[in-house]
DNA sequence: GTTCCGCATGAATCGATAG
DNA sequence: ACTATCGATTCATGCGGAA
């Protein structure tokens, strides 16, 4: 029996952060406040001054982070001015220099994007996921992501009520694991860099940014039980608790008090497991 | 009775381009050499010089641009020492310098993407569309690239035989314009930034980029019959004859005198139509 | 228990109106 | 003029209540 740690501390990240150990962190996956984007909830950070603002928590992750870790940042720059805002792609310049590889850029295709309609613009249904990496060899497990062949990406189900069935599969959090286990003796293949998943859009009472799927699926990639994963960003939680869930030690850094205080109460500091 | 010329020019697009006018050109869709690829064809352009190669280029495209027309460039960075090479990044913020503004980067999802498997990476599954333009106001036809109603993906259809004939029409190629009248009066909503085409498997003895619908779709959206399109990079020509079969006009230049006599040899120079 | 339908709800964007 | 706020637009999804 082992113990699964789950820490949740209080406090703007880059000041946080100081206090962990070089080397530790096996995943860091986060998705921060976009460039004026919840302004309500978090300061809202200018599109001009992001990098700058980003820059010092990214130059600790890189500390904390094992040679053997990787990065994830979820991001989508919006449009101003009828242009896109290009500080995400200043934001990996500058990352490269800080040191970081820019390993991979996946693309999340939101399959229910945020609706509306413009004269000059279809909705915007992506964002980014792009991989960092401090160095180039670094901990994936390929195999831990497979996915059927021939499944509800590529269109020929005999009926109707096998659709719902695999679809209700996708839709819970754990069974994307569990209910692979039918499948196996089919053939499964890798995935790509295109990740398919809905949006949760629901009565949470937290402005969830991604759905459970996108966390579990990197942290399947990237870890396996017992290692150790960081949100600088915990918001409401959703990556501390997957992680926790899929039995992967965890610390959340949040700076605002009403979200640390739904952290603390919602997940448990300690879980027991047997592995 | 009209005509619909299609002008296919011997030679570097850079000098090529100094002999058409300003303001003549409704659409610009291209997919370029890309960085270090295609050696042998097109003599390969290396990564840190793509951009200072482009930009010369590009200026011209500026030039000869309607300010209402919209250009489109289909482009993805490869992997160089194990990192996404950041030379399409640089080039969008030296075309952002250069007058262009970037409107907006759509995804095309290569649903069949290139087969392999690597230890430290998944296939690449994706590229961009990026759409620029000379100024903010635009021609953009947006009723003509809408879809039926998502519902294959949806699950709640009345049954399945409906299901089967929607997803049946979105397989075959040329049939996206087609068979979609079939489903007028039924609900159509408006598409995404995110496409979902399919690579064309080999067949014709070149190696073209895309399939018919990339071009055919960005067309539609942009252009309107008797237009004026252009390709600087025609390659293989699918550009040209997608644009010809739509009742577009077009010009197209090619560099390697192969694919040039393949092009007037393939597509004729004009097609007499009654509109 | 199922299946079905109505409804609220989003990391959005534009253009017009107001200070 | 230049910035802040607001209404209009739109659609996949999950939830709850109804048949």
């Amino acid at each position: 029996m082992i113990e699964i740690k789950t820490d949740i501390f209080l406090g703007d990240c880059k000041e946080v952060l100081k206090h962990l150990p070089d080397n530790c962190i096996d995943l860091i996956f986060t998705s921060p406040p976009y460039a004026d984007q919840r302004k309500n909830t978090y300061g809202g950070i200018q599109a001009e001054k992001y990098v700058e603002w980003f820059l010092p928590i990214s130059n600790e992750l890189l500390r904390v982070l094992k040679p053997t870790g990787t990065f994830v940042l979820n991001i989508k720059e919006k449009v101003i001015e009828g242009e896109r805002s290009t500080y995400v792609l200043e934001l990996i310049f500058e990352l490269r220099k800080q040191g970081w590889f820019w390993t991979e850029e996946f693309i999340w295709h939101k399959k229910n994007s945020y609706p509306g309609k413009w004269s000059n613009r279809f909705r915007d249904s992506w964002e980014r996921l792009l991989q960092f990496n401090k160095d180039k060899k670094f901990n994936m497990y390929q195999d831990e992501v497979k996915v059927p062949i021939g499944d509800w990406a590529k269109g020929r189900l005999k009926n109707l009520s096998e659709t719902d069935k695999i679809r209700d599969n996708a839709k819970n959090g754990s069974g994307f694991g569990k209910n692979i286990s039918n499948w196996v003796g089919k053939e499964t293949v890798y995935p790509t860099n295109v990740l398919h998943f809905a949006t949760e859009c629901s009565n949470k009472n937290h402005p969830a940014a991604f759905p459970e799927n996108l966390p579990e699926w990197f942290i399947k990639l990237f870890t396996k039980e017992n290692d150790m994963l960081l949100d600088p960003f915990a918001g409401s939680g959703t990556t501390l608790s997957v992680a926790q869930r899929m039995n992967r030690n965890s610390v959340g850094i949040e700076i605002l008090p009403e979200y640390y205080d739904m952290l603390k109460k919602n997940i448990e500091p300690i879980k027991y497991v047997i592995l």
